[in-house]
RNA sequence: GGAGGCUUCGCCUAGUCCGGUCUAUGGCGCCGCACUGCUAAUGCGGUUUCGGGGUUAUUCCUGAUCGAGGGUUCAAAUCCCUCAGCCUCCGCCA
């Protein structure tokens, strides 16, 4: 949700984002018109009810006659109010259901375009060169299966398509990175989280899951819960209605919980394997920060998404998303793509988003500083999205006869192990 | 799932039976000022939140807001209905 006051301030800022986004422009008309209606309701409501709050003091006094008299007046001004009252609700309504439509302002300084339109800020690592080396490289399901690590079929079996089990050491890899990413996140200073994975629509709407990108979103229609697709919306949700100190901030959270996704419209794309699910685990990040340092936050979380793909051992390269593909509650969106050897191309690990005041407007979450109460800043990022971490885990650490090397940052978490090798050998 | 209790402006709390002077009481905390070698104590003032309007030195006017929504009424924190959350007990359960 945008600043109501900067749109009538500055409507072509608000369009200019809407067209580079790719998004309705002529909203921004539609809400300014139903904005001018709710206010002119409203202030004529505002006057009707304070006529009536003074009559009501003297009909409370009056006696005989004159109080009759009162009532007369005071009966006829109750329907009055009541009707200036349905109008100023309605309006107020029409007004939160366009702003609620509206996406976020885009960072000036986000690429403009579509999908194939970003720019990339760096590349790390060099891809493994398996021709030099002389092997083919196994892909990441044939190594889950050698290793007794994953097991695709039977999870087809009992859950369908886009499902998984993680087994002997493919499970004791995913607690491993998970540790591994919360023991980073809590020496950064973040909170770490266990967060509810049903969420109830007000906690969705808010963090801005149930515009676009509502087809991608599970619904439990008798209980009326959505299923997270990240525990982003937990942790956005966790201060709704709140209004933070200024000195407790930055507020950093790094939150572990599965992970719901529909995948609607990804038929025939990645159905090999676990890169596309539609469950799994994720320790992200969550920062509440004042706006001025929301920029800044961004490097950091950035930072701390590439520090751990270092600790792994990953070949990445660190992309400036496109206005077109930012979803709605972003500004400016980063992505880290690393490289799977089978694929021989990159792929998106984690993803880190400044959301702005956007989010926390929506969710009711302010702050309480010296120039008084204001929206702050919220922003996430990936720390380990679990499946796909495995993906390019295993395939770039391969050798010739399907083991895998631990890489050293994660031999800890995994008892000491320094090699994962195929069951039965 | 059943029965009962509770929900008031950061926290605690008065008010709800019996509707109007509730412009919601008091305490704690917090902020400002005064006093004081320093601190503390004390005194005075301020302190729910969100809108709209006027003037912009600053202040003034006004509406909403007592868990949420609806109803009754000229008038609702107060009466009625629905829902949610929390607590206690019973049942069930990992």
């Amino acid at each position: 949700m945008i600043d109501l006051r900067l749109l009538r301030v500055d409507p072509d800022r608000v369009r200019a984002s809407q067209r580079a986004r790719g998004e309705d422009v002529e909203l921004v008309d539609a809400l300014l018109a139903a904005d001018e209606r709710q206010r002119s309701s409203s202030s004529r409501f505002d006057e009707l009810r304070n006529e009536q709050r003074q009559l009501g003091k003297q009909v409370a006094q009056a006696k005989g006659d004159e109080k009759a008299a009162l009532l007369e007046r005071t009966k006829e001004l109750s329907g009055e109010v009541k009707a200036a009252n349905a109008e100023q609700t309605e309006a107020e309504a029409e007004v939160q259901r366009l702003l609620g439509g509206l996406a976020n302002l885009l960072d000036p300084a986000a690429p403009i375009g579509g999908e194939e339109d970003f720019v990339t800020l760096e590349e790390v690592g060099t891809p493994r060169d398996f021709g030099a080396e002389g092997f083919e490289p196994r892909d990441h399901v044939e190594l889950g299966k050698l290793l007794g690590a994953i097991d695709t079929e039977r999870a087809a079996k009992v859950s369908g398509s886009r499902f998984y089990y993680l087994t002997g050491v493919g499970a004791l890899l995913e607690l491993a990175l998970v540790n591994m990413a919360v023991a980073q996140a809590t020496e950064a200073g973040f909170i770490p989280m266990i967060t509810p994975a049903l969420v109830k629509p007000r906690a969705m709407e808010g963090t801005g899951f149930l515009g676009q990108a509502a087809e991608n979103v599970f619904h439990l229609p008798e209980d009326d819960f959505y299923l997270v697709g990240t525990s982003e919306v937990p942790l956005a949700a966790y201060h709704m209605d709140e209004i933070l100190d200024a000195d407790q901030l930055p507020l950093r959270y790094a939150g572990f919980s599965p992970c719901f996704r529909r995948e609607a419209g990804t038929y025939g794309k990645d159905t090999r394997g676990i890169i596309r699910v539609h469950q799994f685990d994720k320790v992200e990040m969550f920062s509440y920060v004042a706006p001025e340092d929301a920029e800044a936050e961004h490097k950091r979380l950035l930072q701390w998404e590439k520090d751990f793909l270092n600790k792994l051992g990953l070949a990445y390269r660190v992309i400036d998303v496109a206005s077109g593909d930012l979803g709605a509650s972003a500004m400016r969106k980063y992505d880290i793509e690393a490289w799977i050897p089978t694929q021989g191309k990159y792929r998106e690990l984690t993803s880190t988003s400044n959301c702005g005041e956007f989010q926390a407007r929506r969710l009711g979450i302010r702050m309480r500083g010296e120039e008084g109460n204001r929206p702050l800043a919220t922003l996430n990022g990936t720390l380990c999205a679990v499946p796909r971490t495995i993906v390019a885990l295993l395939e770039t650490h391969q050798l010739a006869d399907g083991s895998v090397v631990v890489p050293e940052a994660l031999r800890p978490y995994l008892g000491g192990r320094e090699v994962l090798t195929p069951v039965g050998k």
